[in-house]
DNA sequence: AAGCCATGCAACCGCCGGTCA
DNA sequence: ATGACCGGCGGTTGCATGGCT
């Protein structure tokens, strides 16, 4: 913690030679125009092309966190809000992979919304949720029993968090959530699961959510 | 008006895995 | 095979700001 303090503060801060903390407009601008001479990567080099004072850490965090292009500022959509909770519960703090999923948006960002908005939220709701757990559950096993096919290759010993996770994504995929127009094809939630643990009918339905991701970033912030 | 407190967010750190010489 | 380097990631910190007393 102490070792912190002297860190950031005056933005004149230096430490062996290098520059800490915020950053200022003339040093955007140079990392701006190192990336779009040398494009993304070879951070490292940054210093000595560019003149910049900032570690290649730094500069790397700095332009996929604020400068580059393409990034979404300002709050949350609610829409947002459920993706992130729904990724969270299936993914955990796997920030980089959700933010995948939310183009604009960034891990650190993602990761930030989490701890000062969803976990309060969770928190202060904590009792109602008592309660409206045994309705989920109950929502969950009626998806989860629709929608894989039991001659599906399901492994029948699966430990109960993984069901518990796919239950998750499963009714991210149902209707209740509408605005998922458009599941990015990019990615296949394999990370956590064996390659066969998905039924053919569930990871086609993922397929088929191709196509109206649109409709989401289309929605008023 | 001033002090205190809670919140949001930018930025840093350490760890880890991949790559390459 | 291995050690150095680099980039990615998650966790953490502290500043800025706004609301409350």
């Amino acid at each position: 913690m102490s070792g912190m303090m002297n860190l950031v503060g005056s933005s004149d801060q230096e430490n062996d030679g290098w520059r800490k903390g915020p950053w200022t407009p003339q040093e955007d601008q140079l990392l701006t125009e190192y990336v779009k001479l040398h494009g993304e990567g070879r951070w490292s080099s940054v210093s000595k092309c560019s003149g910049l004072k900032r570690k290649g850490k730094s500069c790397r965090l700095r332009w996929l966190n604020y400068l580059r292009p393409g990034l979404r500022r300002g709050h949350m959509t609610p829409e947002e809000e459920n993706i992130i909770v729904e990724l969270h519960a299936f993914w955990g703090n796997k920030w980089s992979t959700i933010a995948r999923y939310l183009p604009g948006r960034t891990d650190n960002e993602i990761k930030n919304y989490w701890r000062t908005h969803i976990k309060k939220e969770k928190k202060s709701s904590k009792n109602q949720e008592k309660r409206r757990i045994p309705l989920e559950k109950k929502r969950d096993q009626e998806v989860i029993t629709n929608s894989v096919p039991q001659e599906s290759h399901v492994v029948i010993d699966e430990p109960p968090l993984l069901m518990k996770q796919k239950s998750s994504l499963t009714r991210l995929l149902s209707m209740d959530f509408q605005y998922y127009n458009n599941f990015p094809p990019v990615l296949m939630p394999q990370e956590n699961i064996a390659e066969n643990s998905w039924s053919d009918s569930t990871c086609s339905s993922i397929f088929a959510m191709e196509g109206l991701w649109d409709g989401l970033w289309n929605v008023d912030e």
